[in-house]
RNA sequence: GUGGGAGUAGCUCAGCUGGUUAGAGCACCAGAUUGUGGAUCUGGGGGUCGGGGGUUCGAGUCCCCUCUUCCACCCCA
């Protein structure tokens, strides 16, 4: 009985574990540079985890089990809850500010499409006990460098970012009650992914009164910073959550990368829990995608019974991020080696085989890498496998060693070959 | 969850309106080649044509169901 892979998961044979290493050791890497440490968590929790946040109906769209003691579990959809449960439990111990990240396996069951998957890994970067905004400009710094170093430019890339905070103080200006602010948000987050006449239509639909309409849509009409802070009708909470969005971009201008970043009113991220500057990274592609969100969230930590303690952090998933780096040509199938040898030995004699093996051994034993062919077979034969193994050197036993003990050593690169007798060359590895 | 396209060898695909034992390129294995790799030539293995049911003398080809996948929606922590 043949029985499939599970839909929506993908299978990672040795060029495809290459490519994903290949991504995860880049966010590792940035996430490292930035001064992060890296924590883990399991991969399934309570049920009640997920619906704290998302309310029950979140069940649906996530891997769940009884388990035999009948506790309700799910396979993780997402990081931040464990997070917040690992950081709540040891608070008072941990010196802060608290910046780790993680690159969890996570699974979501919703229908896979391009760019989305069932199954998938994101990176995650947060900063837990520092309130004020350099925590936001550290989590956005570190998401461009690592999409700088990954070869993405400013041309390809950019981080719109605006501040709940203060949408929402600009909206009470306006006239909004507290009680609508979310379902607004929830309108507003749609505007640039649909069509004018649609948003015109489900912004109606939420804010009846068509002054405060006009009104909402004059605010969302903003396209600088400025246009902001020099409207008449500024609360004293308006303008604080101006300048301090002002204050995040000095200082990502003095991080060197204002380039990739910029002020979009319209960045709103659909869901409830954030409490102050948002971002999203998205490709300048002829249909933007995101690639990666992020915000503060202020509250997380007590809506998991902790204390009140501010946070900020993002996450991105490999999905479209692979799809763009393919696109820009940065990432090539065969690109990446699934191995990196650095010897294999070939014998022209079979009767020399034993001493490849122990050759090999003893190679390996000195920290390298090393390999040698099964079949044997004549010397080209086992060249051709010495270089489609892709080993920077091949290491010879033949008439050389059986006459005057003496490797023959092949750079495969340029086709040179040297002479060196076994012991030296052993001692030539431990030195190194 | 809704709508549409597609599933033929490990991969990319061909297979005309139904008609003998289903093909190609690449990949893999072996030989040419018992002392030097990427090339060439020759040969070989490998397919219940996604699965099930139906129509027919006859189905890879037509019809229905189902699974998977891609695309567009819904959703998006």
């Amino acid at each position: 009985m043949k029985i499939p892979a599970v839909k929506g998961t993908r299978d990672f044979y040795p060029p495809q574990m290459a490519v994903r290493n290949f991504i995860v050791d880049g966010w590792k890497a940035a996430s490292l540079r930035s001064g992060f440490e890296e924590y883990d968590g399991p991969i399934f929790e309570h049920l009640k985890m997920y619906q704290v946040k998302s309310g029950d109906e979140i069940a649906e769209q996530l891997f769940s089990l009884t388990d035999r003691g009948g506790r309700n579990l799910a396979i993780r959809p997402e990081m931040t809850p464990t997070l917040a449960r690992m950081v709540n439990q040891q608070i008072h111990a941990l010196p802060r500010p608290i910046k780790w990240f993680s690159v969890p396996r996570l699974c979501r069951a919703e229908r896979p499409q391009k760019g989305r998957l069932r199954e998938f890994f994101q990176w995650n970067i947060d900063i837990i006990g520092a309130e004020d905004v350099l925590a936001d400009a550290e989590v956005i710094f570190c998401a461009v460098d690592y999409l700088k170093s990954a070869g993405l430019t400013a041309k390809d890339i950019v981080v719109k970012i605006s501040s709940r905070k203060m949408l929402a103080s600009l909206l009470e200006a306006v006239g909004l009650e507290d009680n609508q602010l979310a379902g607004v948000y929830a309108v507003l987050d749609k505007k640039a992914k649909i069509p004018d006449e649609a948003f015109e239509a489900m912004l109606q639909e939420t804010l009846p009164d068509a002054a405060i309409r006009g009104k909402v849509r004059k605010v969302m009409s903003a396209v600088r910073l400025d246009d902001l802070s020099q409207a008449a009708a500024l609360t004293e909470q308006a303008k604080a959550a101006v300048d301090e969005l002002k204050r995040l971009f000095d200082l990502l201008e003095k991080m060197g990368i204002s380039e990739y970043v910029q002020f979009d009113i319209g960045v709103v991220r659909g869901l409830a829990y954030y409490t102050g500057v948002v971002f999203e990274i998205y490709d300048r592609g002829r249909s933007p995608r995101a690639l990666c969100g992020g915000g503060r969230y202020d509250n997380l930590l007590s809506d998991f019974g902790g204390p009140k303690v501010t946070a900020t952090g993002m996450g991105m998933g490999d999905c479209v991020l692979e799809i763009l780096l393919r696109e820009k040509g940065l990432l090539r199938d065969g690109d990446l080696p699934t191995r990196k040898l650095d010897y294999y030995l070939v014998t022209a004699d079979s009767s020399l085989g034993q001493k490849a093996v122990e050759l090999a051994a003893a190679i390996r034993l000195r920290g390298r890498r090393c390999d040698f062919s099964y079949k044997g077979g004549n010397l080209g034969k086992q060249l051709k496998q010495a270089d489609q193994s892709g080993a920077a050197k091949v290491i010879i036993l033949g008439e050389e060693y059986s006459r005057d003990q003496m490797l023959v050593i092949k750079d495969m690169k340029s086709g040179q070959q040297a002479q060196a007798g076994w012991e030296a060359f052993l001692t030539s590895l431990s030195g190194a």
